[in-house]
RNA sequence: GGGCCCGUAGCUCAGCAAGGAUAGAGCACCGGGCUUUUAACCCGGGGGUCCCGGGUUCAAUUCCCGGCGGGCCCGCCA
């Protein structure tokens, strides 16, 4: 093959090193599914079924980052169905762990239920079942939202219908093995003396402030006390009480440094994707399924965590939540599934004022996706319009929608008088050439993005300007003028007259009424802009701009 | 102590997975157009040792090794 392409022209080679065939969508996604399904043959195991995991936080408000997970999987398991295997994605809900810590932001009465699985804690908004319930649900509705299909599971009812007692008990019987896995791994002795199971104290309820000790595998019970523990730098005291634990009831779970081995197993879980935060998990859990359980561990893929701007970690009990629920205020959903997708590796700053830049590139890959825009290279195309399908989760729209910049969107939202903020959006859109009338739906979705966008983000603030003399006699003329101009252009052309008797330059003098108005030196046609603002308003914002200077 | 990520235009970054031709975008800046200067929009322009040094290759911003600089994660639990 090399000595036929050193043959030919250089000009030509590229042709011919290039061709090779673009794998699926062109995507990340898709050489994942062909390196699985690779790696799945060469193991010799069943494709009929091929399953992607991803793990559900039940103990506090999931963030951008948990929906990443769920969003990389199912990309996954689509890419595996685009090559025709079956596949799906089990969301399985950790809902059989403890509360760590009250989250930022809700009633200190929780307090009370730390170390409680998150299962057995009532829910403080009253609207779900339980605490867990209410956690994990939130970042359902926003999976649902996405078109991320799931099969969920629940690992309180898991450990309750007895779905990993077997697993369970091989690990108990080799749990001096797995002692020393985990020292090998991550130079933790904890468990070279206590086994790798959490039971839920019969005394106290709490799941983290036991310790087990013995395994009875003839009568499927552990032996353990209740003597606290560590958890973020906070000892939680345990109760003392001492009991037995009946496994195969769920009177306890795994603790994670097996537990992903047991579902990995038990599930046959061929792909998950995991932040680098709990590597140190995946890699214990991976000797412990294949050296333990004797099931290959499924294929991996690390992606970085997201940083807010500052450059910290967004966590979950911070109280700096960027949750799914905020982009969704001011982004669409495949805008969200955009940035998730575009990247899988590479730590990314997140603010969400980097949302518009993703609903603009958004409508960028649309162009591309339905030919508006020209991408030369095949590769490449086939990638950014892979990319664009994945964001629509396969099933893009079939015609293109409108498209109008998110910072026009926002400007518009933000000088629009109150009341009337979609009428004048939608006005000034149809003056700029805009064709609002075709796809109001969405166009309207928009217009709420940047409403809510320049709202929360966008203060308008009446300021006033440091004015010379001449230039207050001309604002004043100009109050006065606007009691009889009545039409836009007059009351334009009536700013550049007055500026220029006052011998003012009109550029000045638009500065400080944009001031005064808006609180930025420039702005929208005023003329237009203060019929629409109505001339009352403006007269009042000018008058009271010049009382203050 | 162990591991990972990033380093590309003045700024923020894309491109790097499966190496390929003059390396892109947004913002900022400069010039022009849009009914007489302003927003938006459109057109044009300047601006880069792709952090440094090796290696692989016909070809490296892209792959490999080693530095330097910035940052993150884990080391209890999850």
């Amino acid at each position: 093959m090399n000595r036929l392409i050193n043959e030919v022209e250089p000009a030509r080679r590229k042709t011919l090193a290039m061709p090779k065939e673009i794998i699926g969508h062109g995507t990340w996604f898709d050489k994942m599914a062909v390196e699985i399904l690779e790696r799945e043959r060469s193991l010799g195991r069943s494709l009929n079924l091929i399953r992607t995991e991803m793990g559900i936080t039940a103990s506090g408000f999931p963030h951008v980052g948990s929906f990443g997970d769920a969003a990389r999987s199912f990309a996954v398991t689509l890419a595996l169905k685009a090559q025709k295997h079956n596949s799906e994605l089990i969301a399985f809900s950790d809902d059989k762990d403890g509360l760590r810590k009250v989250p930022a932001g809700m009633p200190q009465s929780l307090k009370k239920y730390l170390g409680f699985p998150v299962s057995s804690i009532p829910d403080p908004y009253k609207c779900h079942k339980s605490y867990g319930k209410h956690m994990s649900s939130l970042l359902l509705e926003a999976l649902d939202k996405c078109g991320i299909d799931y099969r969920f599971m629940s690992g309180y009812e898991a450990y309750k219908t007895g779905l990993f007692n077997k697993e369970i008990e091989t690990i108990l019987l080799n749990a001096e093995r797995i002692g020393e896995i985990i020292k090998e791994e991550v130079g933790q002795e904890k468990f070279t003396e206590a086994l790798p199971y959490f039971p839920v104290c019969s005394n106290c309820g709490r799941i983290y402030t036991t310790q087990a000790h013995n395994f009875l595998p003839k009568e499927d019970k552990i032996l353990y006390s209740c003597k606290g523990m560590e958890i973020k730098g906070q000892w939680m005291e345990g109760c003392g009480h001492k009991d037995e634990a009946d496994y195969t009831k769920g009177e306890g779970k795994l603790s994670w440094k097996a537990e992903f081995a047991a579902r990995w197993k038990v599930l046959d879980i061929r792909f998950e994707a995991y932040g680098k935060d709990i590597a140190d998990s995946v890699r214990v859990n991976d000797r412990i399924c294949q050296e333990i359980l004797d099931y290959t561990p499924p294929m991996h893929a690390k992606y970085e965590m997201f940083l807010d701007i500052s450059g910290k970690r967004y966590s979950k009990s911070a109280g700096r939540i960027f949750s799914p629920q905020l982009w969704f205020r001011y982004g669409s959903p495949q805008s969200l599934l955009l940035l998730m997708l575009k990247r899988f590796v590479g730590a990314r700053s997140l603010s969400v004022t980097d949302i518009p830049k993703y609903m603009n590139e958004l409508d960028e890959l649309e162009d591309i996706h339905f030919g508006k825009k020209e991408i030369t290279d095949e590769k490449e195309r086939a990638k950014l319009n892979g990319i664009y399908k994945y964001s629509w989760m396969l099933k893009p729209p079939a015609r293109p929608s409108l498209h109008i910049p998110y910072n026009l969107l926002t400007y518009l939202a933000k000088v629009a008088p109150k009341d009337s903020e979609t009428e004048f959006i939608t006005a000034k859109l149809k003056e700029y050439g805009y064709k609002t009338e075709r796809d109001s739906e969405d166009l309207e979705r928009r217009i709420v993005y940047a409403l809510n966008w320049a709202q929360d983000y966008i203060e308008i603030k009446e300021t006033t300007t440091e004015t010379t003399a001449k230039e207050t006699t001309a604002l004043r003329e100009f109050i006065q003028t606007l009691q009889v101009e009545k039409g836009e252009d007059q009351i334009q052309g009536a700013i550049f007259n007055i500026a220029r008797k006052h011998e003012i330059k009109p550029s000045r003098f638009f500065q400080i009424v944009y001031t005064i108005l808006l609180g930025a030196p420039q702005g929208p046609r005023l003329g237009s802009y203060i019929i629409a603002m109505g001339k009352k308003n403006v007269t009042a914002a000018l008058k009271k701009a010049l009382a203050q200077g």
